[in-house]
Parts: C-alpha cells; structure tokens; sequence
DNA sequence: AACATTGTCGCAAACCTTTGAAATAGAAAA
DNA sequence: TTTTCTATTTCAAAGGTTTGCGACAATGTT
C-alpha cells in the first residue's frame, strides 16, 4: 500500500509546476522535449497513475458505457455484450452491466445508476413490461446518450438498434415454403413483446399471400410450453414443417422430437430465428434466419460513437439477416 | 440540457454554507431538524444529484467491482455474472465487466483498467494461459481486494472460491458406477488448464481403486473435437457409458448421439458436470454433477463483501455440488 | 532601439464534495 | 456579570487534474 503518485508530487521533484507536468505527459507542444522526456522517464520510473476520479471530476466524463439488459445470461444478450464489450476495449472504454431482471421498477433504478455515475452513454434493452420511457428521454436531455436495441420502445425520436426481424422471418418461412411445406406449425413468444408482434406481423404477411399453405399459430412463454403445445399438436394436425420465432421456443421444440424421436427433416422440417448457437447443437443442425447479437453489439457501438461524435439526430438501424441452412429442412 | 444542481447552488439559494446543505442532505446529527427539512425539500425539488466523480475523489472509493473473465459468452460466466450483479445491485454496487479472451496480455490490460478506475475490488477468473499472477499481488498490495473464481491460480496466499470439481467429479462417475457400468469413455477438456487437472486428478483416484471396470480417457479441446473422437470410438469399444467434464464436451457427444440415434440410456448413459442448462436441452434430459456459476456467484460477493469488512486474509472456498438425474443413466 | 514573435513555463481557478476545526449565538450555570 | 456549555453553522483545506491566460526570456523584424 505505498502513497499514490501524483502530478503534484512529481513537480515537487523536478521542480516544475503541476501543470508543466501535466502538458509534459500528454506531449503538449508548449512543452520543451527535454522537458517532456525528464518528466515522462520519473512518472515511468515511479509508476504514475493518473487519478481517474480527478479527471472524470474535471472533465465531466467518463470513459464508461452503462448497458441495462433484462438478464445477461439470456440467449441473445450475452453475445451482444460479448461484441460490446470488444470494442469498447478497442476504444478505451469498459461496459457497466447492469440487468432489469425484466422488471421495470428496477430499469429504473439502473438507469438512475447510470445517470449518478455518469457514463459517456447507455445501451438499454428494454424489459418487456416497461411502458414509460420518459424516464430515458430525461436522461438523453441532460447529455448522456442513449442506444435503445433489440427490445426498443415505440417512441419515435430515439435511436434504435434492432435486428431486422420482419426481413428475419420472411427468410426463414420463406425457406419452407420454397421446400413446397403446406402445413406449418409457428411458435410465437410472450404477446405482449413488441419483438413478438413484429416476427408475427411479418408472418402474416406472408401467410395473407398464400393459401395452398396451412398455418397454425402458437404462443408459448417460455420452452417447456413450447414443448407441451408441440406434443399435443403433432400427432393432430400432422405438420410438415415448424417455425420457431425464438431460441427458446427452439429449445422446447426440439426436446420434444427427441422424445417423439421424429426424424428431421424426414418427417419434420424446422427452421428457427437464432443467433446460431442453439441450432448447431443438434443433428441435423436446425437451419436459421440469423440474428446475432454480436453485429449488433458492433452496430450499436458505431452509433453510440457518431452519436457522441455529434450525429445526435434519431435514427433506427437494423442487422439484415440472413438464412444459415443446417439440415433440418 | 439543464446545469447541474450543486451544494453550491442548493447554498445559495438556502443562504446556507455548503457544509451544512452537505450535512443536512445526510442527515447529521449536528444539524437542525428545521434546516435539514428546508434542504431536503429543495434538493427533492431541484432534484439534486450528488456528484459521484466529486465524492470518489474526496473518498478515494467508488461503488464498483471490476469483473475479469476469459468470456461472458461461456456456458458458465454469464450465469455467475447474473449471480454477481445481483447481489452487487443489493448492495449498491455495479459491475464493470472486462473480457481477456483467454489472452494473458489484454488480461493484464483489463487489470491495469480495474486499477485505474480504482475499482472497490476485482472478481477474476484467469485465462487458461496465464502464468504470472504477480500483477495481481500487487493490485491487492495496493489495497484492492482480489477474489479468484474458477479458473484459479495455483498461488497459495491468495482469496478464491472454486467448484468443489473433486466432489462433482466423484458425484457424476459414481452415479455411472453405482448403475454398474464397466466400460466408460470420459472426455476431459485442454490438458493445461487447471480445472481439467483437477476433475482428472480425481477421476483417476476414483478409477484407481476399481478393477472391474474400463476407462478410456480422452482430451478434447472443443465440442467437434468430442464429437469426432466419440464417433470414431464408441462402435470400436461399445462403451455403457460417458463422463464428460463440461457442458462443450458435452453438446459434442450429444450431437453425435442425435447422429448416430443412440438411445439413452438403454443402448449408452451419460453423465456430466455441467451448471445444468445445457443438460436439460436434451431428451432424456442429462444427469450432471451440478457446479452452479449461480452459486458460486453468492459466494464470491459474500467472500468480497467479508473482506472489505476487514477479513483480508487468504481463504479457499468452494461449493459443494449435487448430482441432478436426468434419466440419462 | 523599439517592437513583435515564438517558445516555455507557471498561476490560479475550476470541477464538487467531505470533514475537522473554528466561530457564533443563545442559554444555563457560577 | 462573567463564565461555561450546547446547539448550530461556517470556514477552509483537501482530494488530483485540466486549462485559459499571463509571465518571461530569447530571438527576429523594422
């Protein structure tokens, strides 16, 4: 535990002024180079450290992004952190997690977390229950910015990040019907997510066009009801394909065909929406319209960085999609 | 883009000094109850938000833990970085998550960041090549507490808290014995990490001591790795059954089962070490010693929060694991 | 010789809060 | 009346860095 180093404490050595010292590290060209190369050789020898806590009270900022995601252990969350976390690393910031736990009172909470500790900006996705995001645009008045992705809310003027779900899964149910499948069963999550309703709205649209084609619609919550629907329908209505709109409903699909033992894609095609990692643990790999978190952690990290490089103005991008063919179709 | 709300300006406004604003908005004893109402309402009203840069300067602490993983993608991090948070946010601490990348050098970099930021403790799990901890010592000399997690070093004087991988070990190839299997494959990850020698060191006690039984051990450093070698090997000598020690391991094999429709457990039985998501994927859903990042997460937080209360002394922790059946044995 | 320019460096304020010590007032005790 | 105490408030320094501006000397220009 020795005493920290400080600029102070090096002038006192050399002799110079605080500020001298100062400029003479970060190479300011008020600054002799004899001068510059004594001081930077003591502040090497004696470990400077600058005091991050002065500098982000002098500055006003810091070199930190907040992130507020429902559940960091969630299929897709953990990927885009993963590619958030990289280039912030690139770029000399580090992430703040900080999860909702899919509950709104403690989004709140986070998002009052990052406004106290002062992040240069935030990545939220929104729980699925929060109605009031005027809470954020608050937090976006007084300068801190912020990148709504994946789970985004309806309000217009704020900047999204999404995947291109529509594009998503005309690709995947696309990919079926050009199989010539007539009779599909879709799985659907929680209605009341806005991600549920865009995959469900896209799906119909393409449905409205067809009708040499049967579709039966699901809503599952969670896997294991995926599963018990799966069960129940299978054998009734006698399916040639399945749409899974998630990797969880995915999950619960799929165990079910391991009990039922029914052969993929002999007797069953599937084709899912995923970032990748789930289909490719079975045999056959199931085949997806690809939504990764990890291009969009680098999305979202682009438009964080123009944002606070001034292009503040709203805007909503998205990841196009495209179908990764894994046997199971 | 309003000004910010100071001591300063709640003083001015109160015509009061700014320690006595600071004092009554904390309630001090030496306030009067008059004053201290006076001010609380005017912060409420201003909404007054305490600067956290100005107060980590003045403390020298902040309310943060600097988090170091070779990834948040991995099957285990995440749920222990779910953990983690949770109890940081109970106790109004946040988390700041660096990933090494299973690369030595961008780990010291992370380490470096923590030190920085002068983070109130680090949680660190090393990478698999990491050979000098000494930069860690002496962050801790440095009054920064480290708490080693997992992938601990093998340095005697230091605060980790692990798996019990000897019990999940001894857990998983016992419920294998105790069914009477006689002929095991069992898939062990990279040889040089440490946590493969030591669920190894423990399969091989267990192994020593029967002779009416066949093992053949293999190393994989990936899933296809698995997978390749266990098809290569299980028509060769018809084993009854497979260990493996991780969950990749694991999604490997059990590619090569839904492959090869190997039925489980009447033709072979598997059993893993695993923090139990990936086991219940599959149907019959795995057996798996359980080593649960969830866990271990509570008990990192707890060993931090003991040691910032002034138990700094060098302490090993581990969990203790239970076998979960799945009906794969 | 007078003036302007350039290259270096230091002064001092500012960022905002915390905190030990001192100041002030009023009341109680001597 | 003077002293002592208590209750309340203020002073001022400290924490470490950044930065606009002024100071100063040496050199160049007219």
């Amino acid at each position: 535990m020795k005493a920290n180093v400080t600029l102070k404490k090096l002038a006192d050595m050399l002799n110079l002024s605080i500020s001298t010292v100062s400029r003479a590290l970060k190479d300011h060209p008020d600054i002799a180079q004899q001068t510059k190369d004594k001081v930077q050789e003591l502040a090497e020898i004696l470990e400077y450290e600058p005091n991050t806590y002065a500098i982000n009270l002098r500055t006003n900022k810091s070199k930190e992004f907040g992130v507020i995601v429902p559940a960091v252990s969630s299929y897709f969350y953990h990927s885009f952190i993963n590619s958030l976390e990289e280039e912030a690393r690139r770029y000399g910031y580090s992430l703040m997690i900080l999860q909702s736990v899919d509950d709104p009172s403690i989004e709140l909470e986070n998002l009052k977390r990052c406004k106290l500790s002062r992040v240069a900006g935030i990545f939220v996705s929104i729980s699925s229950k929060t109605v009031d995001i005027k809470p954020f645009i608050k937090v976006e008045e007084q300068d801190i910015p912020i990148i709504f992705f994946d789970k985004v809310p309806d309000f217009d003027t704020c900047n999204k990040v999404c995947v291109a779900d529509a594009a998503a899964t005309e690709l995947a149910v696309n990919a079926l019907l050009n199989k010539g499948k007539k009779n599909i069963l879709a799985f659907f999550g929680d209605q009341n997510m806005s991600i549920t309703q865009r995959r469900l709205n896209s799906f119909n649209n393409i449905v409205g066009k067809k009708n040499d084609c049967e579709f039966q619609l699901f809503f599952a919550e969670n896997a294991s009801k995926a599963s018990s629907i799966f069960e129940e329908t299978v054998y009734k209505t006698k399916p040639d394909a399945i749409f899974c709109m998630s990797d969880e409903l995915l999950t619960g699909v799929m165990k079910s065909v391991q009990k039922l033992q029914i052969k993929i894609p002999d007797d069953l095609s599937i084709v899912a929406i995923s970032d990748g990692f789930i289909p490719q643990l079975y045999y056959p790999e199931i085949a997806y319209a690809e939504t990764s978190g990890f291009k969009l952690g680098k999305l979202a990290f682009n438009r964080m960085m123009k944002y606070l490089a001034g292009h503040t103005y709203a805007q909503e991008l998205s990841i196009d999609s495209v179908l990764i063919n894994g046997g199971s179709i």
